[in-house]
RNA sequence: UCCCCGGUAGCUCAGCUGGUAGAGCAAGCGGCUGUUAACCGCUGGGUCGCAGGUUCGAGUCCUGCCCGGGGAGCCA
């Protein structure tokens, strides 16, 4: 394979033959000679192609280019006398492969990201576009890597799936059933047992239990695939297909958590820092001023821990008015979260123990009876990221808190089946991709951190 | 789902207390001896989201609907 345009940017030998092909960005004419910014995605910076009149074609070809034109140029590379680039790529050649028309959306100034969301087949080839998707593929890539060194088994989860995580959230149906001519029992409702699966279906809300079975056999096994929520929640934070980050580990508690927490974001902002330094640049000048900053510090501070307990004392004890009022047994809300982040502490936060109310049937009991072993990392800016807890492993404590949730142990015949074979402590968490893209791009809406968003309404592409 | 804000040229927007629609960029044409989202000149381009209403007259005021954005809730 020819080089990408990046690797002739980087290093590319000036006196070399050099060969390129990729989109148009734009076209400066003189009289004299023409320059070509030529990118191809590999990076932010194109190289740029310098035409003279003597070229074959000059006249047909190179005065007609515009932005988006895909060209193929050979030529050499030359020292550049301008400013703004080590080299340039002096054509001897240039052909035209695939023009564009007169309606070509795409300017080479900016445009506005609700704008390009209508036309998301064209939009990876904007900057901004291009460079979150480059970092989304870093970060794909070090969450992988954190996992492969420290032991973990990435275990495939089902996308359709006959459990309910419970309070996931609503969910999508997958049936083959046509819609209105689904066959009925004798009590009037959907004969469910005569559909694909012989039972009821649904896209995973989560591959948490899924993962538990994977650590109780391989010790330590994450998910990291599609999950989907039927929720009509219409936000910049949330989609109704995402990818989500599941690690599950055997012979961990909490504060075990807490640690692969932080050592696992750690790691992963960590390596978009250094790989994907010059897009990190353009977030941080073009998009959210200070973005850089806010990642190193996530990166070098240590992280706080406080109990929730502790954390409601704090918000009481805060200097000014919340929207929410905070007492012992409510949840947290974001201006809480961001209070404790932002203001309390100053640096990513890791808040434990909440109350048993407010949170999910499977995590471990505390000791004192109302608290259970969960945990939320709150960083600056965005507030929670990630949200965990050591489950319960007591099958007894387990029946307890799902018949207090209304939950029918019958459905979850295998989930507590494995409390009553070679149960042990274990311990996981989830975390949102697209949050962590959003974070360290600082890219307001996650509509445009993944490709092709898929929210209430809009499904296109 | 709730609360706010918005919808004017291909894009980004301006258009005051109602008087018959404008800029920059893009497109087309021409110019310019090396440019950096180049620059300069000319040209074409609009059922002002949709439907009603008020008025001599509505982009502008009123009502309803549709679509989008921001915030909230839910959460990841």
């Amino acid at each position: 394979m020819r080089p990408l345009i990046r690797e002739l940017v980087a290093s590319g030998v000036v006196g070399e033959a050099a060969e390129a092909q990729g989109w148009v960005r734009s076209v400066r004419h003189s009289k004299g000679v023409s320059f070509i910014d030529l990118v191809d995605g590999s990076s932010m910076a194109g190289i740029q192609v310098v035409a003279n009149p003597e070229l074959p074609g000059y006249e047909e070809v190179v005065r007609k280019l515009g932005t988006g034109c895909a060209i193929e140029v050979q030529g050499a590379l030359t020292e550049s006398p301008g400013k703004g680039q080590r080299v340039e790529l002096a054509a001897t050649s240039i052909d035209l492969i695939g023009g564009v028309e007169d309606d070509y959306p795409l300017q080479k100034k900016r445009h506005g990201f609700e704008f390009l969301r209508t036309i998301a087949h064209l939009r990876p080839r904007t900057n901004t576009l291009a460079a979150v998707f480059r970092v989304r593929n870093e970060a794909a890539a070090a969450i992988h890597e954190f996992f492969r060194e420290n032991g973990f088994v990435w275990l495939h989860a089902p996308i359709i799936t006959s459990s309910d995580a419970e309070g996931a959230g609503e969910m999508f149906r997958v049936s083959t059933f046509e819609p209105g001519s689904a066959p009925k029992t004798e009590a009037g409702e959907t004969d469910w047992s005569q559909d694909f699966f012989g039972r009821e279906t649904h896209l995973t809300v989560s591959g948490q239990l899924e993962a538990e079975i994977g650590a109780l056999s391989m010790s330590r096994v994450y998910t990291f695939g599609p999950t989907f929520r039927a929720e009509n929640s219409n936000t910049a934070r949330h989609l109704a297909e995402f990818w989500m980050v599941e690690p599950e580990l055997a012979f961990c508690d909490l504060d075990g958590l807490a640690e692969l927490c932080e050592s696992f974001l750690k790691h992963v902002l960590g390596r978009i820092l250094e790989r994907c330094s010059e897009d990190m640049d353009f977030f941080d000048q073009r998009i959210d001023k200070g973005v850089r900053a806010r990642i190193e510090h996530v990166v070098s501070s240590p992280f706080e821990r406080m109990t929730y307990t502790e954390a409601i004392s704090r918000l009481e004890q805060a200097d000014r008015d919340f929207e929410f009022p905070v007492s012992w047994g409510v949840d947290l809300q974001s201006e809480h979260e961001r209070h404790l982040t932002e203001e309390v502490v100053g640096r990513p936060l890791v808040v434990t123990d909440y109350p048993e109310s407010i949170k999910a049937f499977y995590m471990y009991r505390n000791d004192d009876g109302k608290t259970v072993r969960a945990l939320d990392v709150l960083v600056p800016r965005i507030g929670e990221i990630v949200g965990g807890s050591q489950r319960e492993h007591r099958e007894g404590v387990l029946r307890e808190r799902m018949a207090a949730s209304d939950l029918d142990p019958e459905r979850y015949w295998w989930y507590l089946d494995l409390r009553r074979h070679g149960s042990v402590p274990h311990a996981g968490f989830g975390l949102g991709f697209e949050r962590v893209v959003q974070f360290v791009t600082g890219m307001a809406n996650i509509r445009d951190v993944i490709p092709f968003p898929r929210v209430p309404g809009s499904a296109e592409f």
